[in-house]
DNA sequence: AATACTTTTTAGATTTGTCTAAATTTATTT
DNA sequence: AAATAAATTTAGACAAATCTAAAAAGTATT
């Protein structure tokens, strides 16, 4: 596998997570996701088009190809595993990890990663509950439910925590939600969607229709 | 403290190990040493010395500042540190570690390394025996001595190696030096300044002047 | 000291990744 | 469907880091 820029690898990144909403990806999207202008979103475009990562025609949107699939995941395997390192070698707090992994990440030596896969003990999700690629790229499929539908009374895990801006690890900190934090939901309020929800042994307290939609659970258990 | 790009870091790094033979460092030596062509080497300079890291005045040469000799330990220290993790964690190898290294060390994110510094134990040295700086960039002057310096019959132990090329190290490797090996030496010809050694068990055996030159000792013990 | 050689610097070009401003295409509205 | 608005692309510029070729400065040689 040939070896990329850490744009080239910043913008594959992005498309990647953004293609996970919905199918194809908008230059607009990719801009704001990356901080760059639209001008500078399609010269990358073409760049990445002509080294046969991604499907792309004029005015179209985009999507990876399975080539440019298998770097993104290479890139998220790097990435999730410097995030578990950090976290739980370095003692890194949960909130803090990500900033440091985005730029360890484009070291991109294979033997190395591969003997801190093995170094870590081959861990399966990262600190926020993202599952971490292996080495060929099978990423495990977790069939996880956001919070907003699961159903009341049943206890779930939270399995994954999706925007990873500070405002909402601030908040998930400070209500004392992570992965792993057992809960359930114990009423909704159809006139806000807020939840009053249930963790260990404390009383119940609400959270907002915008929190809950960005954690996932695990449920059955 | 500034950040730095890549290019920067290695001119810095560059000139710092240049500067150790002698006093000042000269455009040609520099781009041997980094594989570019003098006409970079002078933009670079031209830009470093805007940035205050340097002394240089056209065809004199150029040594670091003392502002720049401290940015030169901190990448170092993130070398050095690096490379201590990859032998000691991840069980790479003596002479594997330095070319991953190079790309690790460019990641400057003081909390990572203090951090890492914490979790590997404070290491004195690396796996080649250079000192490794502590987080002010004070450094340990070990008394160390050449092989070709060492008497007869002194025994000493490997604390350094200076080439790293891989020549060097395939060589050492295959006659079983390595740092803290315990070695004497037992005869010096005049003639081919060739010399006569003994480690350990092993009956004695002959390296050449280049190779004593590139193995240094601490003695005393 | 004048000539020849080496080293270093300058001048101008190239590549990568970005930008602004203008043009084009697609989508929306009346 | 024509007009308007929004999204996207093109065209041209710029900064960083490099290069080649030519000029300038410094060193060595006769």
């Amino acid at each position: 596998m040939l070896n990329f820029s850490t744009s080239e690898e910043n913008y594959i990144k992005a498309i990647f997570h953004l293609q996970k909403e919905d199918g194809t990806v908008t230059t607009n999207e990719l801009s704001r996701e990356l901080k760059t202008k639209p001008a500078s979103v399609t010269d990358m475009m073409k760049k990445l088009k002509a080294k046969k990562l991604l499907h792309y025609q004029p005015y179209q949107g985009f999507r990876l190809s399975s080539e440019g699939s298998k770097v993104a995941l290479g890139i998220i395997r790097r990435h999730r595993l410097w995030e578990y390192f950090l976290a739980e070698k370095l003692k890194f707090s949960w909130d803090e990890v990500h900033e440091v992994a985005e730029h360890l990440e484009h070291v991109s030596n294979k033997k190395l990663i591969d003997k801190l896969d093995e170094f870590l003990g081959f861990p399966r999700v990262d600190p926020h509950g993202d599952p971490i690629p292996d080495q060929d790229g099978k990423i495990e499929s977790s069939r996880q439910i956001c919070l907003t539908d699961l159903p009341l009374n049943k206890v779930a895990l939270v399995s994954h925590v999706s925007d990873q801006s500070s405002g909402i690890l601030e908040l998930l900190k400070h209500k004392k939600i992570g992965i792993g934090t057992k809960l359930e939901v114990k009423k909704k309020f159809d006139f806000d969607n807020s939840m009053e929800i249930k963790t260990g042994r404390q009383p119940v307290f609400t959270i907002s229709e915008q929190l809950a939609q960005n954690i996932f659970v695990k449920y059955g258990a």
